[in-house]
DNA sequence: CACGCGTGGAA
DNA sequence: TTTCCAAGCGT
């Protein structure tokens, strides 16, 4: 229970988000919905400053859905270059292609029909629909469920997965005015990604301190089970990175021997294979040789 | 619902 | 060096 106002929070974190936010090429007032589209899949597990250049030529190469759904979904995953998770530039294919089928080339702006598009979940969906359309909806990524659990709940981690109970809260704090609550939305994600760090959060420059629940409560460790790091030498996710770069790097169809030679461990490189073929990431042609795919 | 899914910079 | 972690999604 907080004793803290929701105004309070409102004004304290859209001032400081006034003064402090970062000029980000996705923000700027004539990028598109699809730009702001195409920024969230890519910031989906990845950093800013490295979803920044590949950004700039995927919105320079493809500047509306239907230029994308004209390119085979192997262009995607070539121009994905090393963002990691490539299976989103594949997904991001199929919703520009769903896009220019369904919804006339534009990027809808309704929650339901972005939340039907390849790729595109609860977060995302909301954050197109607040920040693309200026729409009033909770956007509740890790930054939000940070801040949320600092200094509202007074916890020092959101719990492992998000929850019913972080979702009402996102709600209840949402301020009623549509454009508001869009600034809101974004200003909170900005006070996750510039203060309320994960690992030291820079609480002098917070501009909830004096009422944040956490640091009232004496900053307490975290509570509850530490969540494990996923691992990866050896992993089949590391064998999968590597066969995919190799077809990456190469204009043409790559012999299987090229691929061979990136693993030593014959069985795991061929599940890894099967696997990127099940996923629509590599082609097998028939000759024997392996692509990014055509169709 | 717990898990698998890439990558590389910073602490 | 190792570990952490960065605007999640789909199954």
């Amino acid at each position: 229970m907080t004793t803290t106002t929701p105004d309070v929070l409102h004004t304290r974190v859209l001032d400081w988000y006034a003064d402090h936010a970062r000029s980000l090429p996705w923000r700027e007032p004539g990028c598109s919905p699809w730009g702001v589209l195409v920024s969230e899949v890519m910031l989906q597990q990845t950093p800013v400053a490295r979803v920044l250049p590949r950004w700039r030529e995927w919105l320079d190469r493809w500047p509306t859905p239907s230029d994308l759904a004209a390119e085979p979904p192997g262009e995607a995953v070539r121009a994905w270059d090393r963002l990691g998770y490539p299976r989103r530039a594949l997904r991001l294919h199929a919703a520009a292609v769903a896009i220019r089928d369904e919804h006339g080339g534009r990027v809808p702006a309704d929650h339901a029909q972005l939340l039907a598009l390849p790729g595109i979940g609860a977060y995302t969906a909301a954050a197109v629909a607040s920040f693309a359309f200026g729409q009033r909806h909770a956007v509740v990524d890790t930054n939000v469920r940070r801040v949320h659990a600092r200094a509202v709940t007074g916890d020092a981690e959101p719990a492992p997965s998000l929850t019913a109970a972080e979702n009402r809260l996102a709600v209840a704090l949402l301020p009623q005015d549509e454009a508001t609550a869009a600034r809101w939305a974004v200003a909170v994600m900005e006070l996750g990604a510039l203060v309320c760090t994960a690992r030291s959060p820079r609480c002098d420059a917070c501009p909830l301190l004096d009422r944040c629940a956490w640091v009232l409560a004496g900053r307490p460790a975290h509570a509850g089970p530490t969540r494990r790091g996923q691992a990866w030498a050896g992993t089949d996710r590391q064998v999968r990175g590597k066969l995919l770069a190799v077809l990456r790097a190469s204009p043409d169809p790559v012999p299987a021997a090229d691929l061979d030679a990136c693993w030593p461990d014959a069985a795991q490189r061929a599940r890894c294979l099967d696997g990127l073929v099940a996923d629509g990431l590599v082609e097998p042609l028939a000759d024997g040789r392996f692509t990014l795919p055509r169709t």
